[in-house]
DNA sequence: CGGAATCCAAGAAGATACTG
DNA sequence: CAGTATCTTCTTGGATTCCG
């Protein structure tokens, strides 16, 4: 029977709201919060704050700090985050495929 | 079904719980509602249908029903949903190979 | 037995104001 | 600029009941 923590990632993170986008943003390039808040259309700056921070707990990205004026602080993908935005890919191709095979 | 992204297949079905644990259990040949109710632990029969609508609405299980008495129904993965379940084991396997690199 | 309807509790997310 | 706190609203999930 499967270990219980592959549910938690899903519920915790994959399936909750922005999530997928947030991470592909960071993949991208877009690494600092008012950056992102932006690029998310929508995503509030609470509740991305709430989502960077469980993505760190969850060791999908690492935060960095920097103690300058203003405040810079910049969110990246851990080995790990890569790895798994790598399998959100495949699901990506699995859905498109899907789809073709469904209409023609 | 209307666009499905990657983002909706993990915020509505992926994402909710007991969805992995409940696809799990299709996957090895529990297919009735009774049964997975009470293989699942903690889930409602209400949950559990609105679970496996959804699951059919995404195309990722297929619903059989038999007209016996008393009724019978059965569900079963999709061949899509094989392969969604392929990729979850690869989050499994990756989550298993992180925790490794951390505890040593 | 399968499942839909109802009512209620818990959690997620939106809006806003505020601190370092 | 980054992040937290509060309040409200909406969505999910739990308990129960009734129908085919």
């Amino acid at each position: 029977m499967s270990d219980p923590e592959v549910t938690e990632v899903f519920e915790k993170c994959l399936g909750c709201r922005y999530m997928v986008a947030l991470l592909r943003h960071i993949e991208d390039g877009v690494n600092r919060p008012g950056q992102l808040q932006r690029a998310v259309d929508g995503m509030t700056a609470k509740v991305l704050s709430e989502r960077l921070k469980r993505l760190v707990e969850y060791g999908i990205v690492e935060r960095a700090s920097y103690p300058e004026i203003p405040p810079r602080v910049e969110y990246d993908l851990s080995s790990f985050g890569r790895r798994l935005l790598e399998i959100i890919d495949e699901v990506d191709e699995l859905q498109r495929q899907a789809r073709m095979t469904k209409n023609g």
